[in-house]
DNA sequence: GTGGATGCAAACTTTTTGCACTGAT
DNA sequence: ATCAGTGCAAAAAGTTTGCATCCAC
């Protein structure tokens, strides 16, 4: 189901904002900060608002369509998501990043931690941090 | 090794504010947000500045002190760390939380994913979410 | 045609910075 | 006595909101 269908269906219109961000978003690797995806919107939509990318970003990621990885710097960055439960790699370096699937590994680690706090867990954030492979060479 | 002596031995200073900080995170089991950080803080010492606050909670951070924990809604709230590497597990309903010990289980799936993408890993955010036993019964 | 969505500007919130003064060493 | 650290105020970032207009349906 592309992005405009999941958007249709769910009640919303399709607008040169959104078809923007989206655009925006499927030709990068690396997470781009509200800011950034307002600047290279306006070369698609030169009229695009900094205030309906917002918009249009918290939508897609209510949507599911985008998802909001947390950079270490505790600024956020946006990047496309992959349909299904995944997670996100980022480069310290470079700032590129991928996902990836599968945190089954994970279902020891919270029965036990349950079994620990009392919590009842239903839910992680998880992100791995590393080296891309372009950013291993230069070093 | 208290913190006075985390401090005093990477050359900073006592100084009243950084007493402040680290006593108004020692009585709590909420993270807090630098604002409340700095109310709570100011009953303790009431010249406190807003931006000593935030000055005091980067070094602890830095120090290893004081960790920062990323809320749903992409605020930060600040709590006291153990020494160690720990995660946390923060309540999705109250916001209190708890820290928990051994993410070795997650060796497995770093490793098929420095595999799968050719990233180095050599970091990681982890972070749970659910509910505490106080939540679980008010429902 | 209608109401959802937009762009703009202003308001707000959060965080950082400049600077003279204070107080820990 | 020194100078790291502070409090204050102003500035800079980041984000949200009000509103008249616009355009997707």
């Amino acid at each position: 189901m592309r992005w405009e269908d999941c958007l249709a269906a769910a009640g919303f219109r399709l607008t040169a904002a959104r078809r923007a961000v989206v655009q925006v978003l499927e030709t990068t690797s690396t997470p781009l900060s509200p800011q950034e995806v307002w600047q290279r919107g306006q070369q698609l939509q030169p009229a695009l608002g900094l205030a309906s990318v917002y918009r249009s970003l918290d939508l897609l990621e209510a949507a599911g369509l985008v998802r909001r990885v947390h950079q270490e710097d505790g600024c956020h960055g946006y990047m496309p998501a992959s349909p299904g439960h995944r997670h996100a790699i980022v480069c310290r370096a470079c700032g590129q990043a991928a996902e990836f699937l599968g945190c089954e590994d994970l279902g020891g680690l919270i029965a036990r931690v349950q079994q620990e706090t009392g919590f009842q867990v239903d839910g992680h954030l998880l992100q791995l941090i590393g080296l891309c492979p372009t950013c291993q060479e230069l070093r």
